[in-house]
DNA sequence: TTAAAATACGACTATATTAGTCCGATTTAG
DNA sequence: CTAAATCGGACTAATATAGTCGTATTTTAA
């Protein structure tokens, strides 16, 4: 079948774990021990998704991170998208100019291919994190 | 997003191609010529529909293939478990064994992603030959 | 004021996957 | 017999992903 990267996975369980806890501020080093996660790996990975306003981080020695956005408006389309780039289901997509394609003088199966690309679209918009809580 | 392999793209215009073709047997070298795709690339994926019965094929000088099952019959969840395997959408699901995973101790997000990989699997499913014609 | 522990950032390396090639064998019509 | 096709597997090349490293900055508390 078709497969997440790890920094979506990745992600997908930190941000449960942080929708799931108590805790206002919770640390790279805590997250990557539970799960067993390459602890410079998920720190990049939290990084991230502070510098997009998903998280909220405090430097310093007693800093973490914290949830900056409800669960339920965390879409599996925006991680994906997020860490995996605007790449489309095939090479000549990008996402943006879906019309303008590309590869094949003769390519007959653009519009079926398009279509496709955006029901999956709406199909990872509906998956929240709070799907996964 | 997600994409597609390129083994399942070439044989998604490969198969629309045989779908709407008039000619009884085709070549796979007449159709790597006019898609530009590499000869022997699309060799071998033919031979292995071939092995599938989803084409029939005739060996020798007048040879070439032509499709065994109908369009509609042919679901491109089939075409990507035989291009692409059949890995779950994480690591430790193997489509197989989707009970009994694996990978983090404590992982918490094993029931919503079986969830998930089902709903694509049934989505790809109901996507076939004949919707890309 | 210094040390420790955290985030921040970017370059780098290693690994895995995918894409594509090559070689030789077999088949078959002409 | 030969040309042109399928067959099959090993091989290489290219790309993408996963993970590491080094260094800077921030902050708290001893
Ligand atoms: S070559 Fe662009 S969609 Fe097929
Ligand atoms: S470790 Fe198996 S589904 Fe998460």
């Amino acid at each position: 079948m078709i497969r997440l990267s790890k920094k979506v996975e990745y992600s997908i369980i930190a941000l449960k774990y942080f929708a799931i806890s108590k805790e206002t501020y919770l640390t790279a080093k805590e997250i990557s021990n539970k799960y067993k996660i390459p602890h410079e790996l998920l720190a990049k990975i939290l990084q991230r998704l502070s510098k997009e306003k998903i998280l909220t981080s405090n430097q310093g020695i007693n800093g973490g991170y914290k949830l900056n956005k409800q669960p339920s408006d965390i879409s599996l389309e925006y991680i994906i998208k997020l860490f995996d780039g605007e790449k489309g289901i095939v090479e000549c997509i990008n996402g943006k100019s879906a019309g303008e394609c590309c590869i094949f003088d003769e390519c007959t199966i653009k519009d079926p291919i398009i279509k496709l690309q955006k029901e999956l679209e709406i199909y990872f918009s509906s998956k929240k994190i709070s799907d996964f809580v």
